[in-house]
DNA sequence: CCTTGACTCTCAAGCCGCTTGAGACTGCAT
DNA sequence: ATGCAGTCTCAAGCGGCTTGAGAGTCAAGG
């Protein structure tokens, strides 16, 4: 029989973590001083508490190894509970990949640049949503302003409620100067069912938004005059962090310039890893 | 300005983390209703909160981006944070690996036999001490025995206090069934610095036993006529979680067979990552 | 036999980044 | 006026311990 700091010692376990494992019954020692409550362990506790180490080593929670310890279980569920421990830490090891590459990424711009970006560059999913939208090709990028006021014109007056910042989004492949294929976006609620039509036989269809599982986004502040410096740096932060492009880009108008305060603008643009 | 409900939609964090990065005054909401103590958000904490979104993605704490965010850094602490960051993450990676590799081990082993182990194997940094010594060549293994005893037999008289479990170092490179190079070691405390004479001309020497950074540890319950199970146990071990030996093996005498109660002995192989 | 000093006990709080829940209030649409 | 969804504050919970306070215990040395 050993006195707690003796049983340490010859496990190299810490003093508070056999006394919480006592605690949480995971392993009791053989023996309690019921005057002093001085706890005692015995050798032939010491494969018990390595079945725990290991097991905890293996990533499973206190709880896990409890049940594995006192219930018996079956092979196939243990085969199962490893499969799914297996998949789990490989998230977990892409993900602090990924993680790898963002502060590498970030070190790089640091050493070029001298500084931390304006900009952050931030991963999200976009839910599905149910909207208005009209499509059409225009000639110049400034005219999506005038694409957003027409369709303003042809909503207010039926009621429609909007319910989340108007967006565009750019069909092109590539990036087009000029006879831009774009699609003005209007979140609204899913009772909304019905076409409007605008000028020009050009129609305000209501549908459901596919989501995007994965998109890049960045906040631009200020006029739409620099708005293609906040898209090189997201082009930057994509190629740097290992994604590529994958689908059509959105520009979400947030807030119109007024008064002293700049345009709020995000850019989404859907991405994958390589 | 935006309710919480709104802003949380548009930033896609949830209400509950905005109200605590409030409450830990890392992103203040634009203007608190004095009256309801309503939070009012508006679209230009974007930026900073992207920030926020950004810097924790990079693995950072809360509190490393307060500071980063309210004080300003120079570039080269910008570099040093990161570069810890870095090394940080790295080996986060590399431990999970491992684990990963545990895991695959352990459900290979499952497939094969169907249950867990009996015993199981634990890694371990064995911690430099000061010990009484005597190495000879011995020529079988039942003679270890012997050769402990009459290191006993000096020590006790002597008046030695022995201050944890005597093992014995197998200095052979491959293992050998007679004419075994082992080391009989006595830890005591580091004033003890006196040699002892044995018989035969043989020296107990008093030194400081080094290290071992890292040991894969078995411990064996019973007779040491089956102790090359937990042997080859451990070695499968270290073969399917790729470590390679490391230096000479131990076996560390917990307890003598007593009675009813089994011997306890506990298997000590230095290794390393492969 | 008494003193030291090392050890042990219990209980509570702290870590991190939120999440969940209770109980009370507010704001907006019918 | 009445719902009902949203918001508030405050407290506790998560995991796996660690740290600390305050009190009691043990073994060796004088």
């Amino acid at each position: 029989m050993f006195k707690i700091g003796d049983f340490s010692k010859i496990c190299r376990v810490p003093v508070s973590a056999l006394r919480y494992y006592a605690d949480i019954g995971l392993l009791e020692p053989a023996q309690i001083d019921s005057f002093t409550g001085y706890r005692y362990y015995s050798l032939n506790q010491l494969p018990r508490l390595n079945r725990i180490i290991a097991l905890k080593d293996l990533g499973l929670t206190l709880e896990e190894i409890g049940r594995l310890l006192n219930e018996d279980v079956s092979p196939e569920e243990l085969r199962g509970m490893f499969r799914l421990q297996q998949t789990k830490i490989q998230q977990q090891v892409e993900e602090e990949q990924a993680r790898l590459a963002r502060v590498a990424a970030r070190l790089k711009q640091i050493e070029l640049e001298g500084k931390m970006p304006q900009q952050e560059v931030v991963l999200k999913t976009l839910e599905a949503q149910h909207v208005l939208s009209v499509r059409q090709v225009i000639a110049k990028p400034q005219h999506v302003a005038t694409l957003l006021e027409e369709s303003f014109d042809v909503l207010m007056p039926a009621g429609v409620q909007i319910t989340g910042a108007p967006f565009v989004i750019f069909h092109d492949e590539e990036f087009k100067p000029a006879d831009l294929d774009v699609e003005a976006v209007f979140p609204v609620t899913p009772n909304v069912q019905s076409h409007l039509e605008m000028a020009g036989g050009r129609q305000l269809k209501a549908h459901e938004l596919a989501g995007v599982p994965l998109a890049a986004c960045v906040v631009h502040v200020g006029g739409f005059d620099k708005i293609h410096e906040s898209y090189s740096g997201l082009a930057n932060w994509i190629e740097a962090n290992g994604y590529r492009f994958a689908g059509p880009s959105r520009e979400v108008y947030l807030s119109p310039p007024e008064g002293d305060n700049p345009a709020i603008t995000e850019i989404q643009w859907p991405v994958e890893k390589i």
